[in-house]
DNA sequence: ACATTCGGTGTCATCGGTGACATGGCGGAT
DNA sequence: ATCCGCCATGTCACCGATGACACCGAATGT
């Protein structure tokens, strides 16, 4: 039950731990004899190297860590399952841990992965608080941002061009006609939701529409701040004829909103998200969105932190911008 | 960067490193000048005690492994959330893999698990292979499934009654007058799918039905699965009127299949799945669902798993049944 | 024939904490 | 005053694997 050591397996082969070491990592050469006598009893023993006396002998863990908001979220979950493929295939596995955005969270999550040494981590949400990640930056640890990054910190991300996308979209939606634009947006502080919300304010602007200040909702993320934030703006006087969502969970609660108003879409207003999602195409009607490469995302950001893993020397590595794909449904129409 | 160990601030402070682990963990009595001496020490060296080198000293390494068929499905998402959300509140985090119901990944991830000397695991995945599992399990390693478990593995499992769940669907279907169901499966060798297919046919056979035997689609579980599957079933002639699907993702591909061939719901066919997604209520139609508490069962197993490693005496603990929640809208209705 | 190299193997300190045990000092009981 | 006991603290072996180093014998070079 204990599970054998590996000097069990010496004492078995009658070897020393070294040798036994020797055969496992296929190091350097033994001789045939002894690596038969050795494989035999690893067998015999069911042995298994303990990776935590490994960790800590060759001070490293082959562990990421994963910072999400929220797991259960679509969006992260792809973006996880992403970066564990990388990961599995360089054979490092990933700790993960949902934030909720709440820092006092988020800080002991980056507490527990410095404490566990693991090797890199990759954050993809940020309460404000960078101090504390740019402590341990400064440490020499890996890391790499996904989507977002805090304006201060010295590390690579991985991200779409937030400002371009948005501005496309609002384009599109100027294009259909409307001239009253509102926008459910993110927490002033992330830097996303400022980009997103400079694109969507810069193609307004080129279009000489004015954005009515009430038109933008720094809603709480998730579902229950998407609905509160919808049902503001269909309260509006006069109401928008268009709204374009922060995200996923924001565009989920915003269409409850406008379903418990009684409001049509896109009749009646019309709703354009960020994040694609499975049932968007099924939904009534299907929702126009802008898809983020979310997987790849999660790649990418591995491949980053391996490749720091393996090439210590150190040049930061740049910014990966991967291509945004704006799916165009039937959730957006010309305003009555 | 290196990090301070306890020797360090044993020296900093002109202790032992024994005082320095009394002070840090509050065990045994400390004078306050010393303790003074100690904390002032650590916040000065900014230490952060290595909890690989713990791990290896005391033999836990409050890790949780959590085996998932795939981290980026949102049912497996909300399960991950509320094991996380659980552990960390004892201190424990969560170490996730994904299997994609492939034995040999699956494998590699227990493999994996074990040499970590994860404290205990909650496996909601299963190709067949059961036999790795009861090794893993015969070593004391505490253990709980999630959703399903192989037949002969001696470990309280977290579920639903399927059976009486299906059955309760089906005769929903059978009493809005459908006497041609079929049903979506998933493989034959997980247990779950065979307890839904019980409920789902015993129903049937309680109302007199037939169930013809092209009616029951074993399809590769995912999206394309239930497409395909669900193509499969729209071809037949007769063609049933009512559909039963396995899980959320099949329920996706077999919307799209519905979609392609033309066919409303639920004028044409009518479509019931296990798993709701937040998104089911504004698909065209609103899809009806049975609804499994995800995050509960996430939560409770996390519970097991805890209970379990606190009380070492070990009787094992009993299956929890969780409800399942079947939620009506508007994807089934009497056949033409 | 002797020095040199090298392949194959063992020894042991080390990674950073932990806890059993040893030690020393002080107060209270007798 | 003496002994006991307890409290506070230090010492050190240990968890399991690693790798630097030492070592031995055999093959090669001159």
């Amino acid at each position: 039950m204990a599970g054998a050591s590996i000097r069990d397996v010496a004492r078995l082969a009658g070897v020393s731990t070294a040798t036994v070491a020797r055969v496992l990592r296929g190091t350097t050469p033994v001789s045939d004899q002894l690596r038969e006598r050795v494989t035999s009893a690893v067998a015999e023993l069911r042995y298994i190297p303990n990776a935590v006396a490994r960790s800590l002998s060759r001070g490293r863990t082959h562990l990421l860590g994963l910072l999400v908001a929220d797991i259960a979220n679509p969006f992260f979950g792809e973006v996880a399952r992403g970066l564990e493929d990388a990961a599995v295939a360089a054979e490092y596995q990933v700790l993960v841990g949902s934030s909720d955005l709440d820092a006092g969270r988020e800080r002991r999550l980056l507490a527990a992965f410095e404490a566990r040494t693991v090797d890199a981590v990759a954050l993809t949400s940020t309460a404000a608080d960078s101090a504390e990640i740019n402590r341990l930056a400064a440490t020499g640890m890996p890391m790499v941002f996904i989507d977002r990054r805090p304006a201060d910190v010295p590390a690579p991300a991985v991200l779409i061009d937030n400002e371009a996308a948005t501005h496309r979209a609002a384009r599109y939606l100027i294009e259909l006609g409307h001239t009253d634009l509102a926008m459910i947006s993110g927490p002033r502080s992330m830097a996303t939701a400022a980009q997103r919300l400079a694109g969507f304010r810069r193609a307004c602007a080129e279009s000489g529409i004015t954005v009515r200040p009430e038109c933008v909702r720094e809603g709480h993320l998730g579902a229950a701040g998407g609905e509160a934030a919808m049902r503001e703006v269909l309260a509006l006087d006069p109401r928008p004829t268009a709204v374009l969502s922060f995200n996923n969970l924001l565009a989920v609660g915003a269409l409850a909103a406008v379903r418990a108003a009684g409001v049509r879409i896109p009749a009646g207003i019309s709703l354009l998200t960020f994040d694609d999602m499975p049932l968007f195409p099924f939904v009534d009607p299907p929702i126009t969105a802008i898809a983020q490469p979310a997987y790849d995302m999660g790649r990418e950001a591995a491949a980053i932190l391996l490749d720091a893993l393996s090439t210590p020397d150190g040049v930061r590595p740049a910014d990966v911008v991967l291509p945004s794909d704006f799916r165009i449904r039937e959730s957006c129409a010309p305003p009555r």
